[in-house]
DNA sequence: TCAAAAGTGTTTGAGGTACACCCATGT
DNA sequence: ACATGGGTGTACCTCAAACACTTTTGA
């Protein structure tokens, strides 16, 4: 570790930090959020949002958001969406900290995330049941906010196909609205919506127990 | 004025600021922008948006929003509403700023307004003329953006009724929303559409040369 | 042959666009 | 009376909601 070195400026400056939501969808297509759980002293123990500090000089808050995103939870290459700005002065005891939010869409599976991370303690938790827990700061209202940014989002652009796997069948993305929506969709009118452009058929079947899913993939033209 | 003095933190803190796309309507009723000259080395004689420095523990960046409107162009008690947030280290040659942009709605004629005000210069311009003029920094894309902002959040609420004076006609309103929209709406359609909660007719008339149009005011429960 | 999920068709109604039309006034 | 802007009526189209219906499989 280097010797502490001491910033100094002519007016008071705030600290800028981003939080993000990093969303997926677990086994049965349900929304969930990546909780860590700090080992810092404000709220220590609590879970939170992945985030950090910008490097000034350095990075946007666009970049800072993508490097924490991989520092804390390895994923590369995700969709990032800014939706909002937290300020107040004494949401962070230690000093003015000004968050700016984004969220995140990745797919569970690729590779096993959180593995390797900084956080020691990373959890996949249903959003519903996350904005129960006592998490840390404002990050309650952040993640509320990030999921109507995201239901927001989600009626007018196919951000959506960012959370599904590769292959996927009609059924799997419908249940993917309805978790996000937070409400049952009418699978015929849920079809009829459905931009087909955004989607291609792989020709495959999704076997079961009952009639076969044609399986699609997301269109690789936007 | 007094000695400066330093403050000090133990890692690099950006500098955090408002920028403000005051609109507003002319007598035409068309969509314009509150822009100062600017008097300050970078960028010096450019037009650009009123705005700047947050106070640090002080204030969140709503309430800086807001004080800077008032010290600025002497408007109180507008609507504000944050749509964007520039944060690339090199926008401001003199050190990493992040600037967090406002839109804020007022009725122009509410007294004399940018009289009085810190910036010894400041104009109402057409907001497409504006887009052409050589703005400070990345003004112009703020500009372009906050305008993108306007025009999605008149599609949802009533917040073009902020810009109109107490007494109008739906005429007026028409072309408000028009000049916004930057296109035209069919008067018939234009009247059906809009949703007759957000006025209340005063029982007087607009006389003129034609047939004589009533006039309406914003409904006070929002 | 039956249950269950996949997938289609059809009716209804709300809302937006286009456009024809009537109304009230000053000149 | 007529030009002009204020204001209404109506036909048409699109799209979403609701729901009845057919298809295909495993058991």
């Amino acid at each position: 570790m280097l010797r502490s070195q001491m910033y100094t400026y002519s007016y008071p400056h705030p600290a800028v930090a981003t939080d993000l939501c990093v969303f997926s969808l677990d086994e049965e297509f349900r929304l969930c959020v990546l909780l860590i759980k700090r080992g810092l002293k404000p709220y220590l123990g609590h879970p939170a949002l992945p985030g950090g500090f910008i490097k000034v000089d350095e990075e946007s808050l666009e970049q800072c958001a993508a490097r924490e995103l991989e520092e804390e939870t390895g994923f590369t290459k995700a969709y990032l969406q800014q939706f909002g700005v937290y300020s107040s002065p004494d949401r962070d005891p230690r000093e003015h900290v000004i968050s700016v939010a984004y969220f995140a869409l990745v797919e569970r599976d690729s590779e096993t995330p959180t593995a390797g991370s900084d956080a020691s303690h990373a959890d996949w938790v249903e959003v519903s049941k996350a904005l129960h827990d006592d998490l840390a700061f404002d990050h309650a209202t952040i993640l509320a906010d990030a999921r109507a940014a995201l239901i927001r989002e989600t009626e007018q652009s196919p951000i959506v196909l960012q959370l599904m796997p590769d292959e996927f069948t009609l059924s799997q993305l419908h249940k993917a609205y309805e978790g996000i929506y937070g409400r049952e969709l009418e699978p015929a009118n849920f079809r009829r919506s459905l931009n087909k452009d955004w989607l291609v058929e792989t020709g495959e079947y999704q076997r079961g127990h009952q009639r076969p899913a044609k399986i699609f993939r997301a269109n690789p033209n936007l």
